[in-house]
RNA sequence: GGUCCGUUCGUCUAGGGGUUAGGACGUAUCCCUUUCACGGAUAAGACACGAGUUCGAUUCUCGUACGGACUACCA
């Protein structure tokens, strides 16, 4: 029988998640949604030593953000299998492992923290390994060894314990992956793995299967560093008699540091001068601050753009998906085998993409809301913070930025009052002949009302003319005394937005400045 | 060390037994342009290596090299 499409996003709240997090949570979403299936967010917090305040809420706002909404889960109304938290769920567990123990395939060990790192520093200083598996555990103190006596005694008298998983001593298993095919793995290299922490805690094992198959999930995608433990979890459903109902696991390629080798992490942002996170994160321990996507200026769109084609892409040579085409178009089996070096200039031209989509009014928009939290917010005059205004300069500044903010950045002449003039262009053209075109520019100016921006262009020209000189020396040198600055907006149309008097006072200004 | 995974331009990738191996980012040059951009055009730039299968392999198989992940009472 074809089951409902379910998937789940389940990550741990041990801090911000970055983007090769988002890059699963994205992918989860996609199949789920084109699917027509269930996508939910399981808190994966068994380890209560990692605990790091704020970290939950992060993920969900992160996932909120880029428009990677769970249909059940924390944070997005639960759903019929609440809770959704492990640490709610933790008495659940208890029962799972239980049965695993009176099946024979699990079985408690007594041996400390202590004494299994001894063995294993022991065994690194012979040059060799220690695992806890079917060799050793014949020689180490666990239900296997000590008699039903003994054992039960431990566990009346409250001895520690964890309970770990018999990986049988014979055979193979094979795990089929959608990404990768099929993956077959000797159970001699498996060891038995922790199952149920002395805290009275599932690990990550156990408690990853038992809620996958209560939650009747039907498909694991997740990154690719769960592959080598991914053959223990289809023991586990084997010794549960759940192989049937058993989810298709589809592990993702890891997403690979910029420059040199390794998986992206979270200290190569800072390093390298790039957020590796969706959302800014203030490190509740430290204070240290670690910068976000969102913050930076990228919008959602281009973000979910710019990560989900890391790894993932249809034929063809389509680089733009919205969301909607994205859940279209998505597959698994288009899933990348290898990882992807992840590259921050191309982040940038996907945010440009995305801009030039929207309307001068929408630019407008996302600037104002900028420009209100610039230091210098009160320095600047209130008609040019009107809309109207704003979306002129959006208009004239839109071709030449990949963010928004860079509208407000490059352009200041815009806002403020130009005190200094870009000196390379001074030195070079700032002369006798310059200082007469815009003397007599100026005059001709003071005689126009309501200039407009062609009428600006034919009165400059008519100035150089009259004087003998030709125009184009003199353009950078209008330029320069209009904005400060060698580059920007097409001029005249910078100056019709302005205005007159505006226009008027700066060559005034300028002129006083320069000669 | 062991187990597993991977390898097409610098990067992200398309392709796939016979192709001038395609696109995008970035880089360079040119055109457009009074600037800066945008846009357009062009250029440089890749099938890791060695065998095998085959008329033919970048594509399939096997090795080698290199890279990566994992190897906790972390996820």
């Amino acid at each position: 029988m074809e089951r409902k499409v379910r998937v789940r996003f389940a990550p741990s709240p041990t801090g911000p998640l970055h983007i090769g997090g988002m890059r699963t949570a994205l992918y989860n979403y996609l199949f789920a949604r084109q699917q027509g299936g269930d996508f939910l967010l399981r808190i994966e917090d068994t380890d209560q030593g990692r605990f790091v305040p704020g970290a939950e809420d992060y993920i969900i706002e992160a996932l909120k953000w880029c428009n990677i909404s769970p249909n059940e889960g924390i944070g997005f109304g639960d759903g019929p299998h609440a809770p959704y938290r492990q640490s709610a769920r933790k008495i659940m567990y208890r029962e799972y492992v239980d049965k695993l123990i009176e099946s024979g395939n699990a079985y408690y060990a007594f041996d400390t923290a202590e004494e299994l790192e001894a063995l294993r520093k022991n065994a690194e200083a012979n040059k060799s390994s220690f695992a806890y598996n079917a060799n050793t555990r014949k020689s180490l103190i666990n239900s296997i060894t000590l008699t039903t006596e003994e054992c039960e005694k431990k566990l009346k008298n409250g001895d520690h314990f964890v309970v770990r998983f018999k990986i049988p001593e014979l055979g193979q298993v094979m795990l089929k992956d959608i990404v990768r095919g099929d993956v077959v793995v000797e159970v001699s290299s498996l060891d038995d793995k922790v199952l149920f922490k002395s805290d009275g805690m599932p690990t990550y094992h156990l408690a990853n299967v038992v809620d996958d198959y209560l939650m009747q999930i039907t498909h694991v995608i997740r990154g690719e560093e769960w592959l080598p433990s991914a053959p223990l979890h289809v023991l586990l459903y084997r010794s549960f008699g759940w192989e049937q109902v058993m989810p298709q696991f589809a592990h993702l390629p890891l997403l690979l540091k910029p420059d040199g080798n390794g998986k992206l992490s979270k200290r190569d942002g800072d390093r390298l001068g790039f957020p590796v996170f969706p959302l800014n994160w203030t490190d509740p321990f430290t204070g240290e601050v670690s910068s976000g996507y969102r913050e930076r200026g990228y919008s959602p769109e281009a973000f979910a753009n710019m990560i989900a084609v890391l790894g993932w892409h249809p034929t063809g040579e389509q680089e733009l998906f919205s969301m909607d085409e994205m859940i279209k178009q998505f597959s698994l089996e288009r899933v990348h085998k290898a990882g992807a070096k992840f590259d921050p200039e191309k982040t940038k031209w996907f945010n440009q993409q995305y801009l030039k989509k929207q309307t001068d009014i929408e630019l407008a928009q996302s600037l104002s809301q900028y420009i209100e939290k610039q230091p210098k917010y009160s320095c600047i005059e209130e008609s040019r913070k009107e809309l109207v205004f704003l979306e002129t300069v959006c208009k004239l500044m839109r071709e030449k930025v990949h963010f928004v903010h860079e509208i407000f950045d490059m352009a200041p002449y815009f806002f403020f009052e130009p005190q200094s003039y870009d000196e390379s262009v001074i030195s070079k053209k700032w002369n006798d002949d310059a200082e007469k075109v815009i003397q007599t520019y100026l005059q001709s100016l003071q005689t126009e009302t309501e200039v407009k921006s062609n009428r600006y262009e034919e009165l400059f020209k008519a100035t150089c003319a009259d004087l003998n000189l030709k125009d184009g020396q003199f353009v950078q040198i209008l330029r320069v005394c209009i904005t400060g600055m060698s580059g920007g907006a097409a001029l005249y149309d910078t100056m019709a937005l302005l205005g007159n008097d505006i226009v008027i006072a700066r060559l005034k200004f300028a002129l006083n400045k320069l000669s």
